[in-house]
DNA sequence: GATGAATGAGTATTCATTCAT
DNA sequence: TATGAATGAATACTCATTCAT
């Protein structure tokens, strides 16, 4: 069985499609001593953010659990709103990565998506506290704002999310060509699927099996529930 | 044509389902003298909040609008909260009622959920702003909470929406019953559902014809992307 | 004699020059029980401002000595510069309208000088702790900008000074023209006036007789020290 | 003519007062090795601080400029207040000789001043920036305190200043005694010809010939602006 | 019922100084 | 000597809510 084929295996840095193995570094990987303050700090902004929200999250919880200075902080970001956004970056750099990485295997369309959804929901699984953190942030998006964020900070996080969610798009642009799929607003259809992907994880709708939930929201996707 | 058929018409009080009328009532509808007052902060506070948002939203600004006192919000209402919850409630009451009316009728599954999307396409369009504020507010579910809202209030939004979306499962249950739609998880199909609805929504992916967009929706969903 | 015949009299309200008494209004003089705390506050500021300076003096030592909630320091300025500046401007206007009725009244050059000279140096004294902290911020003048205050704030200072200094450089111009005081740069000569008198003040060298010392200023200004 | 007979010369090492040259020596002028990191951060120093003012000028900024260590700063000077201490008193000690020198001279009293006046003018005008800063900062005499210098640097300071203004008085009195000068407080005469040299330099009232400037403001003093 | 003056809790950021290497 | 990572004290301002009139 094809489905069944795809054991793929996924942690930090290497994920195997299949026989395939595609390696992604990480920035910032090696800490050195000097970076070690650093360190502490971003675990520290990663357990706060995601419990507290960006908000209400303050810098001297933060410290507090970092066991450092205030000071400190500000020596390694310039204020509250960049050291969140570095987390989302670190984070996101390696997801987006092997999103890209699968965008551009020779693979048939629906077992890219297949793998891409499957990377998504294990992604936004891994990290759910913090992403709904951001996305929380981020719904103020063409209103006068109600973010917490500054107008150009928002607007980094957006494309970034436009990127991803384009990835998908091109290979349903992919899937018409070959014929596979039908003419359809690839647009709307990308939105659509990634707006599923993420109302299942914060939703608690992801079983423990990543992989069939992958396959179930995909099968939707292309058989539809009609009968 | 069924579908063509469907010529239904939505106002705040009246919806036509074919030749089906459906009425519904409102609160507050008759505004006495003494309600003067409540309806002018009433819409002033739909104006501040889809505005600003919740946080931003002041009561300054909102008394501003409505040209009253300061103190005249808190005679009606016992705080900012339970102000917004208001607006929310006296909104969303006739629009559940609707969607409760339609899967009441005696149509075929499929048809229901057309006519529900639709329902759904157009009350959130109407109400993108607030509701949009809404959901950003409401991010925060089972966090320890980085919502402005108190635990029980965020608890009696969830719950309307759960309640809705329950709705649609209703229907997705009944078309598996009737053997039109195949067996599924019906919680997480009706969830897909209503997460890309919003998601159109909010991401101004809804055209001009709320009816196309809504069959497309739903067309989707039945019969998939797949050739 | 005519320097004795200047038995002047200066209080807060009304100055007399010799037979002639000059009445003028203060803003804000009439104390409603709404603006009590206003009054509080301003006076509170007054005494805090004067030992602090500007930089160092908190709003909350303002509140402490003044009785009254944070917030309301903030319902009645808009911020802790504007405060400041409605001390010096409440201070001030009266002050620069003696200058002015006494620029238009018909005396001789030499005599207004002398007047004008002693009502500065009065003023100046009975102010000289929020002056000294006046003109501690205005230094910056011209620079990058040193100081606490906001641009635009400071030039409004700026002016103030400008146009009291104006006044003396007149009544010069009115005696060069009336062929008492000899051809000379009268921007300057003003300048030059204003600046003794005010280190006069801040280095204690007005003794009791503030009569006596603007004699002597204006004397030296006159005739010189030369034999 | 005696008064063009003065073409006096001055610069950082030498003045020529007619004939009679004046040499005095500078503080650390030989810069070993050693002390090449120390005149690095003076020189940074004088710049930043006549930019920014004491307050705002950060050290940061500073070892920037002089391209060193934040830690070196501190091994040469005890703090960012003594290291403008330092600035000034390296400064104005050759300064402070010259006028020194000619106090002590055989010259009138009035040809005594005159040539004081052209050196306070020329070193004034020359560290007109630095100067402004320093007495920005020394405005808070006798008060609290709203200087962000301590108490025992300001009297240092003060110090500096009376001894200065002191010579004037006594050349003051010397022409008093000789007969030329009319009997008067000297003390108070010598802080006033000092406060409008200051507010000329201040006010960008010193034109390009410093000499007749000087030759206007002498001539003010001694024969007044009467006809 | 209507009003609005009074209130105070809550927080990000800067920068001089230290000290281990 | 030279360095620079770590530190923490210090402070203005907003805005929902109350309550006396």
């Amino acid at each position: 069985m094809i489905d069944s084929a795809w054991a793929s295996f996924y942690n930090d840095n290497v994920m195997y499609l299949g026989e395939v193995m595609i390696i992604y570094s990480r920035e910032n990987e090696i800490s050195t001593d000097s970076q070690n303050k650093r360190q502490q700090i971003l675990e520290a902004a990663y357990v706060v953010f995601s419990r507290k929200g960006f908000h209400r999250a303050t810098v001297d919880e933060i410290i507090a659990l970092a066991d450092t200075g205030k000071g400190t902080v500000y020596n390694y970001f310039v204020n509250k709103e960049q050291l969140f956004y570095t987390l989302i970056k670190e984070r996101s750099t390696p997801f987006e990565q092997i999103l890209s990485e699968i965008a551009k295997t020779g693979l048939p369309p629906l077992d890219k998506i297949r793998a891409m959804v499957k990377v998504f929901l294990q992604f936004y699984s891994d990290n759910a506290d913090l992403w709904r953190v951001l996305m929380h942030e981020l719904r103020g998006l063409g209103s006068e704002g109600y973010s917490s964020f500054s107008e150009e900070q928002q607007e980094k996080y957006q494309q970034r999310f436009r990127d991803t969610i384009g990835l998908l798009q091109v290979v349903f642009q992919e899937g018409i060509t070959q014929g596979v799929i039908r003419e359809c607003d690839t647009n709307r259809v990308a939105y659509g699927l990634f707006s599923v992907i993420v109302m299942m994880v914060f939703q608690h709708l992801v079983g423990d099996d990543v992989e069939a939930t992958a396959n179930e929201i995909t099968s939707v996707f292309f058989y539809g529930v009609g009968q």
